[in-house]
DNA sequence: ATTATATCCTGATCGC
DNA sequence: TGCGATCAGGATATAA
């Protein structure tokens, strides 16, 4: 489900509304989640809450008795939400796997597949992503192609690694490739440093864009008040098989990379195109 | 060392 | 209307 606009909406949302609280409890329903010990968490409180990468990641300030600082970073994976409900007592609860209770509210964690998951770290340092955050000032054209360079992965599938750029998933790595006028089929290290930068300012421009609408509900993201992105309305290519190409009129096509579906128009993004 | 395949889950949708 | 097959925005362990 969520990619990096959806993480940083939901990151954005959350750090004003918890920012401050104490935390009551930590209650983890589902098994799943619970792999690794869990960590005392009541009496702490939340220092802030960030994007990182594709995780949304909690600051817990030390307890009083003067432990430790402690990290949470939640990864959404494909149907995971983070549902703040005001109120002491919220009596009639959505399922979820999992509650954090707080001073003013209650932080559910509700996820369908039951991807998602928890990881703690007691240094920021261990939860940083390894892939470059596309938002940040250090993806800059030379940059980029210093990650590209020797990659013969078709583009479109290294726009997916998270250990190279980070936050990118199969919608926006669609919409990306057709806003560079770049073939998903083009070798990544075979770019040259005009398609480079062009790569690097879609990207940018995507994320950003699709940030500025609250991101893209497809079947069902929401926000953490339960409210649906609209960036669905400016897709030009992803589930658009057959539709018409908003720059030249010709017919989307789908394609099957890695058993995910990729969208591009054959003709601005064609192999040989140079773009322009 | 890269790069395909299978796997983790549930629910919505598709085609017959 | 019913029912099995197929498909989902993610990522990883394993196999090739």
């Amino acid at each position: 489900m969520p990619e990096l606009p959806e993480v940083e909406i939901v990151a954005r949302q959350l750090a004003p509304q918890l920012t401050g609280r104490s935390v009551r409890a930590l209650r983890i329903l589902d098994p799943k989640l619970r792999a690794h010990p869990v960590p005392v968490v009541a009496g702490r409180i939340v220092r802030g809450v960030v994007r990182s990468g594709k995780r949304v990641l909690f600051e817990l300030s030390a307890r009083p008795e003067g432990r430790d600082p402690l990290w949470l970073a939640v990864h959404l994976r494909m149907t995971g939400r983070l549902i703040w409900c005001a109120g002491e007592s919220a009596a009639s609860r959505p399922p979820h796997r999992a509650r954090l209770s707080l001073r003013g509210g209650e932080l559910l964690f509700s996820d369908t597949r039951r991807f998602g998951t928890f990881d703690w770290y007691d240094n920021p340092e261990d939860a940083r992503p390894q892939g470059t955050d596309p938002l940040s000032p250090g993806l800059t054209p030379p940059r980029l192609a210093g990650l590209l360079a020797a990659s013969k992965q078709p583009l479109k599938s290294w726009l997916l690694r998270q250990d190279r750029l980070v936050g990118v998933g199969n919608i926006y790595a669609s919409e990306i490739l057709h806003r560079a006028k770049l073939s998903p089929f083009r070798a990544a290290g075979s770019l040259t440093a005009a398609e480079t930068r062009r790569l690097v300012s879609a990207t940018r421009a995507i994320l950003e864009r699709a940030i500025h609408h609250s991101g893209t509900t497809f079947s069902d993201f929401q926000d953490t008040r339960g409210l649906e992105g609209s960036y669905q309305r400016f897709l030009a290519v992803y589930d658009r098989e057959g539709a018409a190409c908003r720059r030249c009129r010709v017919a989307i096509e789908r394609a099957v990379q890695q058993q995910r579906s990729t969208y591009y128009c054959p003709r601005c993004q064609s192999v040989s195109a140079s773009g322009r």
